[in-house]
DNA sequence: CCGATACGCATTTTT
DNA sequence: TGCGTATCGG
């Protein structure tokens, strides 16, 4: 197998992949291959000496890392694409700091606390030590904290630096430095760890343990990060810290796409990155294989306008294109409206599909427009964003009980819980315990395990429900070391009440929440299968969570997706291209937004624009509407200054003759859609996650016990449930743990162990 | 302890 | 406008 690197890639890519003698910086202008490069670099090392556990490359996102680990398959194989330590920052160091956690004082079960969870305890802690909820609001005070993990800036140094806490003091929060503290030893105490923590801790990891720095500096040879631009001070430190001998670094980013500075990235990470790494070699991306040339020309107008930025040259070869279209409407139904039928005219006049259209804004509620008028002319459309699969009340109340029974410290699952379904245990009970908990310095749980020991002055009545409580947990806690995730999942939907409690209402919310927490086991049970196939024995219901943590809803591929106009924000088209692109919403205070002050966040607005036009292909447009609605109010509303960043000569406005009519039918429309706002309006469909739909049967029970092995030959076709129709390359008899390596027509080759593979053979 | 009603607030969000 | 949290009455 191998690679004509010198065929498949340009001289820059060329030159980016060959050279591994020190840190490198590939520059990548949007659409110039930069995964190309990385994907093909990773290739090019595991065919030169590197092994691919030798190998860390880190993403921002699983989509990415996923995408890159297949493509990488592709060249040399899945079996060595599949031991790559390839995943996001959070995913790879949560893997090491689950190996390590003893050293830091946890242990490998450690919970990982979302964002929700990060405030709750907080909102708590503001509470207990009773200060204003007004002045300290969690979400502030969240950022706060979460800006000083980034900067790697422990409780102590907080409290001691006196910037920071003068900030805090003209913001009139002194607290906020006795708040971190806190929150730092809860979150100990819960065994837990947010996201920036697990940035964190694995800086503390290597900066106090040097045996674990050592391992892990010769282990992982070369190092390789997407997305550099994207960094935070954390993220730089730590792979800084694990390349220092090696030197073998290689990042690759685009300046102008750095859209992500109010999560702490920093785009200095990657523009002094020559400084801070000597003798670094730069490549520049330049030739944009995306877009045509109006579209690349009439960015780069734009991005010209920023001050700070590297400065690059990019350009496409392809066709020169049309003119972006502008579209100027009276409101925000009418910009819709515009929009809808630019659609609907060009898949007649030019044959492209849905799927090929994208409706870009700034902000979530814009989208509302846009859905209605989709909906009154019966187009399919998606819509990104919004509540995710996880972040649904039913899914959370389950996974508290997950968490709750791999780590019964988690205080956050113990407090969710412990009153759902109702059982008689209040806010005046839950109290008592966290103020036991507190003054004893220990974790809920251990309070409720043992009343008596910490104090705990309650009824008796109160107190055989909280034994109750503690008992269905145990149950659960003994039940989750022989069975699987899937199993155990079963039973806690069961037996907690969980289920009961959803199956009470039969409003179609009780029937979306119902069919949520099905979905929620038809996941487990496909996290089972898939992992006992690829001959994965760790399908706990910890190995479970500790992925499921990091999951986002951009992870589920939602069914039927493939025919839909898409909807989205500017920041979650990152890293996507399609055909056609409408930036919509083109208006002062909206884009840029009304909160961008300063002349480094007016630059981010304008980078966020040029992230928004580098995503088409084939055509781009944009429109502005002279009035919209917001929070129930009319605004009115000028173009914004981003269009004349833009060439004009790259700009076509004649659409705004096209659609004004004279001025008292105009008027009257209006009126019309304001009425229609009102009462045409019907429930956002709710998003179907589809997870596939498999047998009721477990995977691990089913399959072990019952069936014999199918009577497999090599050269026989099957049809694998998830994976299609695939050859039989090889079989390694191995009495139950017999395994075959498919090659599958869509999917590239697997090696399955029959012992759970889910498939039939085909007859021929 | 639960549901109903009032109030206040409101970018973007890879993990 | 419309959601999420805070508070009150049963």
């Amino acid at each position: 197998m191998s690679i004509d690197y010198i065929s498949e890639l340009n001289a820059n890519q060329f030159a980016a992949v060959m050279y591994n003698e020190g840190p490198s910086l590939v520059i990548a202008g949007a659409g110039s291959g930069k995964t190309r490069v990385l994907t093909y670099k990773i290739a090019y090392l595991l065919e030169n000496g590197y092994n691919p556990w030798n190998i860390l490359a880190l993403t921002f996102t699983n989509k990415a890392a996923r995408e890159m680990k297949e493509r990488i398959g592709k060249k040399v194989g899945e079996r060595l694409a599949g031991r790559l330590w390839m995943g996001t920052f959070h995913s790879i160091f949560s893997r090491i700091l689950r190996a390590e956690a003893t050293r830091l004082g946890f242990t490998s079960k450690f919970t990982i606390y979302d964002t929700a969870d990060s405030k709750s305890l907080i909102r708590s802690i503001v509470k207990e030590m009773g200060l204003n909820d007004k002045l300290y609001q969690p979400g502030n005070i969240q950022a706060r904290i979460s800006n000083a993990k980034n900067r790697l800036v422990l409780p102590s140094a907080y409290a001691a630096s006196k910037e920071v806490c003068e900030r805090d003091n003209a913001d009139k929060m002194p607290a906020v430095r006795d708040i971190y503290s806190r929150y730092w030893e809860r979150c100990r105490q819960s065994e837990a760890m947010d996201f920036d923590d697990l940035l964190f801790y694995t800086f503390i990891l290597f900066r106090d343990f040097p045996e674990a720095l050592e391992k892990y500096r010769a282990q992982f040879r070369y190092v390789l990060v997407d997305e550099y631009q994207d960094t935070n001070y954390a993220q730089h430190t730590i792979v800084s810290e694990l390349s220092k001998l090696s030197r073998m670094l290689c990042v690759v980013g685009d300046d102008a796409q750095s859209i992500y500075s109010f999560r702490g990235a920093n785009i200095d990470n990657m523009l002094d990155f020559p400084d801070m790494f000597p003798q670094t070699k730069i490549f520049k991306l330049e030739q944009n294989y995306r877009s045509t040339q109006t579209i690349v020309n009439a960015a780069n107008s734009l991005i010209e306008k920023n001050e700070r930025q590297i400065r690059k040259a990019v350009f496409s070869e392809k066709e020169r294109g049309e003119a972006i279209g502008v579209f100027q409407a009276y409101s925000d139904m009418e910009e819709a409206q515009i929009v809808v039928n630019k659609i609907v005219e060009m898949r007649y006049s030019k044959g492209y599909e849905y799927a090929d259209f994208v409706i870009l804004y700034r902000t979530n509620a814009q989208s509302r427009a846009f859905e209605e008028a989709m909906r009154k002319r019966a187009i399919p459309y998606k819509i990104y964003g919004g509540l995710s699969f996880y972040h649904r009340k039913e899914i959370k109340d389950a996974i508290a009980y997950f968490r709750l029974i791999v780590n019964p410290n988690d205080e956050e699952a113990f407090k969710r819980v412990i009153n759902y379904p109702a059982r008689g245990i209040g806010n005046t009970t839950l109290g008592k315990i966290i103020d036991s908990a507190i003054s004893r310095h220990v974790s809920l749980w251990q309070v409720i395990a043992e009343p008596a020991t910490y104090g705990l002055d309650i009824s008796k009545g109160t107190l055989s429900k909280l034994r109750a409580f503690r008992e269905l947990i145990e149950t659960f806690m003994e039940m989750q070391v022989e069975k699987n995730a899937y199993e155990v999942g079963v039973e806690v939907i069961r037996k907690s009440g969980i289920m009961n409690e959803i199956l009470r209402g039969d409003t179609p919310e009780d029937m979306s929440r119902k069919e949520n927490i099905e979905e929620l086991a038809n996941g487990m049970h496909d996290f089972c299968s898939e992992r006992l196939e690829e001959g994965n024995t760790n399908v706990s219901l910890a190995d479970f969570l500790s992925e499921v943590s990091l999951l986002t809803d951009q992870d589920l591929d939602k069914e039927g997706d493939d025919k839909k106009v898409t909807l989205m924000t500017i920041h979650s088209a990152k890293g996507l291209e399609f055909p056609n692109v409408f930036v919509v919403g083109l208006e002062e205070n909206l884009f840029p937004s009304g909160m961008a002050e300063s002349p480094q966040a007016m630059e981010e607005e304008r980078r966020l624009f040029y992230v928004a036009i580098t995503r088409a292909e084939e055509h781009c447009f944009f429109s502005y509407a002279k009035s919209r609605l917001r929070y129930g109010k009319m605004e009115f509303s000028s173009p914004s200054r981003f269009l004349r960043d833009i060439d004009t000569c790259y700009l076509s406005f004649p659409e705004e003759a096209g659609i004004s009519a004279q001025v008292d039918e105009r008027a009257n429309n209006f009126r019309n859609k304001q009425r229609d706002r009102k009462i045409v309006f019907s429930p956002k469909p709710a998003a179907s996650h589809t997870l596939k739909r498999v047998g009721v049967s477990s995977p691990s029970s089913a399959s072990r016990s019952s069936s014999p092995l199918p009577d497999l030959q090599v050269g026989q076709m099957i049809e694998h449930e998830r994976f299609g129709v695939g050859e039989v390359m090889k079989i390694e008899e191995a009495g139950d743990n017999t395994k075959a390596t498919i090659h599958f027509r869509n999917a590239g080759d697997k090696q399955l162990l029959l012992r759970f593979a889910r498939f039939k053979i085909l007859n021929m």
